[in-house]
DNA sequence: GCAAATTGTTAGATCTGTCTAACATTTTAT
DNA sequence: ATAAAATGTTAGACAGATCTAACAATTTGC
């Protein structure tokens, strides 16, 4: 499975925190939360589609298959982690903390997320 | 001024530190550095020409202008302090600190970098 | 149950950044 | 001084992500 661009990351995401319930994700919900067009977004989920990350039906809500599902939870832990880590450790507002793990989630290495995980949990146990 | 693409950030960056001598920076270096073929960053200098970020004349060096250069120096430093940060105080080797500063310098906020820089004065501090 | 509002889709345009291939200029080496 | 090598430039193509505008389908509110 190629990598995917931040664009489809970002997508995948959404979907994901979109569709916490149970019910499937819709492409208007999808584009306000990006701050995209609805063509925008529904552009990529025919991209999604393609990669089998969803199961697009026309006119239909929009659901993650298991791999899409996966990709979603990698990149929404990363997310969890820094924001975590710069808030708790840092000390930054966590809007802007929400707003910078939003962009490094994408393009942070496995190893500093992991070290910063490992520093979260020394940290709790002071 | 407005906000330069992560794309043209790296590209004023090359040339910074491809120009510490006081000589210019050469397409073919600049090219090399970036893994792009010299066609697309002779493609760049033109923007960045535009922007007024560069002096570029034909089959000169390039320089860059006072602007350009503030915004190299803070791309830069920016770089320099993700990557303090995270040999230091992450413990993260520095080939893979190196390559998360490179990405994290063009997406962070200010306020996160000066989280940062704090954190590491307290932590000379001991 | 129908009209209006909302939501989803499509076509086509644009912008950015990249590439290849061909060509022009400059530099180097003998 | 000139041929070869290195370097720089240009044109044209393409991919990704976005937009607008027009249209289609679905849902909602009387």
């Amino acid at each position: 499975m190629g990598k995917l661009t931040f664009a489809m990351e970002n997508y995948l995401e959404a979907i994901y925190e979109l569709s916490t319930d149970g019910t499937g994700a819709r492409i208007s919900d999808i584009a306000e939360r990006l701050g995209v067009t609805k063509a925008s977004a529904n552009s990529a989920m025919s991209t999604l589609s393609e990669k089998g990350l969803i199961i697009n039906e026309k006119y239909k809500e929009i659901f993650l298959t298991p791999t899409g599902r996966e990709f979603a939870e990698f990149t929404s832990k990363k997310h969890q982690v820094i924001e975590q880590f710069f808030t708790q450790i840092l000390k930054v507002d966590i809007a802007i903390a929400d707003q910078d793990a939003c962009a490094i989630e994408h393009v942070i290495s496995n190893d500093s997320i992991h070290a910063m995980q490992e520093f979260l949990i020394k940290k709790s146990k002071n």
